[in-house]
DNA sequence: TGGGGATATATGGGCGTCAACGGGAATAAC
DNA sequence: GTTATTCCCGTTGACGCCCATATATCCCCA
């Protein structure tokens, strides 16, 4: 498998250290990556963590920008300024740094939710929450769907 | 890597010297550069720094502006007459002078941030302001494109 | 089927190394 | 002389390396 799915909850020690879960670091060592970076999700309290081919996407569309814009000035910094290295010592363990619990909340553990080609960071309890939004938003998708298929003019 | 990437804030001691992030060290290194070179961001207070190689990436910039207009002449001499070296000391720290604290507002303590091919020096509280200011123009971009996406014709 | 290791994972903690930082003294500049 | 810069050394705290332990899972074999 080389993809990170799945979701699982760590507890930070006494050091700061929390283990990063073992089938997420099988699919670290498959991809080739040496580090880790994250970066602050836009809209959500979690971080976005990968190799640094996540920048390479991030880069490739920056690319499609004028240098000179403040879009792509802006694009630059979230990506290399606004980032952070996660290393691994060597028993699979990322410290936490004030950076990462100043932007999800984390404190005590942190839950880690895998994304396909990613994975995330979040505080327990803010996952939970965003999960049964989630679950809702899709749920009134749905029904909202299906009730276009029926009653062409309901709304 | 040869990239300057994340962010570290360091302080400036009694004698106005401040560590380069031993991360950014070795990027220097790597890329060749013997001296710094700092140059004021145009429309932000922080510096510019980076080999020689900055001026290529501004030069750019001011070809593109009209020869006989006022604009490319401020920025040539802007870049080329206001720019200063940053000369390592065996330790890894510079010293950081008037100049930079005029420019950047930095007073005791100095926010080094990776831009990729350069990085930055902020005064850290101005840094943090500046930040949030992007990630709000990062988010309404998105945010804009996924109403595009979805209802062709919400505007 | 059930017991008894062997293995893997998460977690805790000791300890050495290195980067950041502070300061003394020599050297250069004015 | 005075000031500023450079070199060198010591301190400190964070982090990486290493080892130990507890728990769960799997496998083999009786």
């Amino acid at each position: 498998m080389d993809r990170f799915l799945s979701s699982a909850v760590n507890r930070i020690d006494a050091k700061g250290r929390v283990s990063v879960p073992a089938h997420f670091r099988a699919v670290v060592q498959k991809r080739g990556y040496g580090d880790l970076y994250a970066l602050r999700a836009l809209d959500v309290p979690a971080l976005d963590v990968g190799g640094l081919d996540l920048l390479d996407r991030y880069e490739q569309r920056i690319s499609l920008e004028d240098p000179f814009l403040q879009a792509a000035d802006d694009m630059s910094f979230f990506i290399h300024g606004d980032g952070a290295f996660l290393k691994f010592d060597q028993d699979g363990r990322i410290t936490v740094t004030d950076f990462i619990r100043e932007h999800t909340g984390i404190t005590t553990d942190v839950a880690f939710v895998g994304r396909g080609t990613f994975f995330q960071m979040w505080e327990p309890s803010r996952l939970e929450e965003y999960g049964a939004q989630v679950r809702q938003r899709l749920l009134r998708l749905r029904q909202a769907a299906s009730a276009r298929s029926l009653g062409e003019g309901t709304e």
